[in-house]
DNA sequence: GTAAATTAGTTGGGTACAAAACCAATTTAG
DNA sequence: CTAAATTGGTTTTGTACCCAACTAATTTAC
């Protein structure tokens, strides 16, 4: 029970119900309207959920677009990478140097230009990238059934619409 | 002109495009219609965001929330203003801290039990709020920009039944 | 050809977060 | 009433992230 309490805050009520229990009673102003605040409850509940699915398997899920991403794009830099997953490269460093060390994928240096990194994936990197995969299927199943079918493409499109261009013009 | 490459996936001759290949070339495979990972990016880019609109107020988006449940609901304890936004107890101590050292709330032990504190803003408190109620505003009228305003009560409405939904059954 | 600018990646500093262990006040069992 | 359980909050530990400064390799300017 970690944050599961959002979904439901009925289980722990018993009779705890007295002063500033539960968030039911809780008014949360223009916040309950703002797309921002909800798109991070959701994120966050979303990934929660994919850690517990995910639990099984010894790789943290923030590997897991990382590995899917070397998969599809073998040779890949570091910086291109970074740019992809959304994330800074110098968050990448760590990351990446952990999945060489475990085994999952290969760095090696471009002849033509000793600065990149050449990434691929190794054949236990496969594997892995195999077994994520399926644990990703589930929970994208999970959000599909909450979705539900016909909002979903129309959802991901917004979803997109606002990674592009809520910081791209003025 | 970040990462629009997201919007087109399909292409994805890029393993031999030499090392620079920006994203554009990235093939994001599955990823490009995973929800989990476009409800990360959006978030990402959203919060990033809002960071830019608020950034002349010397206090971090983070606090925002915080501030506006004080003020919504005075007396609140940690614990239910820790629920409501849908963050652990303990992330909550310091930025109360530096909260009530700022004087923007105060925190007063409750007669009745002296665990709980009674959280409330002051008068400068107020004052932040509603600085920060106006940049986020500003911020929310983007995102309806973006979105069009006859998708967005949908959009809401899925975003916060993910959050109720995900983690709660299965 | 060397000096300056640019690029790929790493390092260091700092923030935000969660989980678990913990303390203190309060409630419940006996 | 005391002992155990529970509850509100804090501390500690560890991860993920960004940004700014840095190093090394490479390109551009002159």
């Amino acid at each position: 029970m970690k944050q599961d309490a959002l979904s439901r805050s009925a289980e722990a009520d018993s009779a705890s119900q007295r002063k500033g229990a539960a968030n039911e009673n809780v008014d949360f102003g223009p916040l309950a309207d703002w797309v921002g605040f909800h798109l991070r409850l959701a994120q966050t509940a979303s990934f929660q959920a994919f850690v517990e699915e995910a639990r099984e398997i010894d790789l943290s899920p923030g590997r897991f677009a990382t590995l899917m991403l070397i998969g599809r794009n073998p040779g890949i830099s570091q910086t291109a990478l970074a740019v992809a997953n959304g994330r800074d490269k110098s968050t990448l460093t760590p990351i990446l140097e952990d999945l060489e060390r475990r085994g999952f994928i290969l760095r090696e240096k471009l002849k033509t230009d000793r600065r990149s990194y050449q990434l691929t994936l190794t054949d236990a990197g496969r594997k892995m990238l195999e077994q994520l995969t399926a644990c990703a299927k589930r929970h994208d199943d999970n959000l599909d059934r909450i979705i539900g079918a016909k909002d979903r493409a129309k959802f991901l499109k917004i979803l997109q619409k606002i990674t592009a261009e809520i910081g791209g013009e003025a």
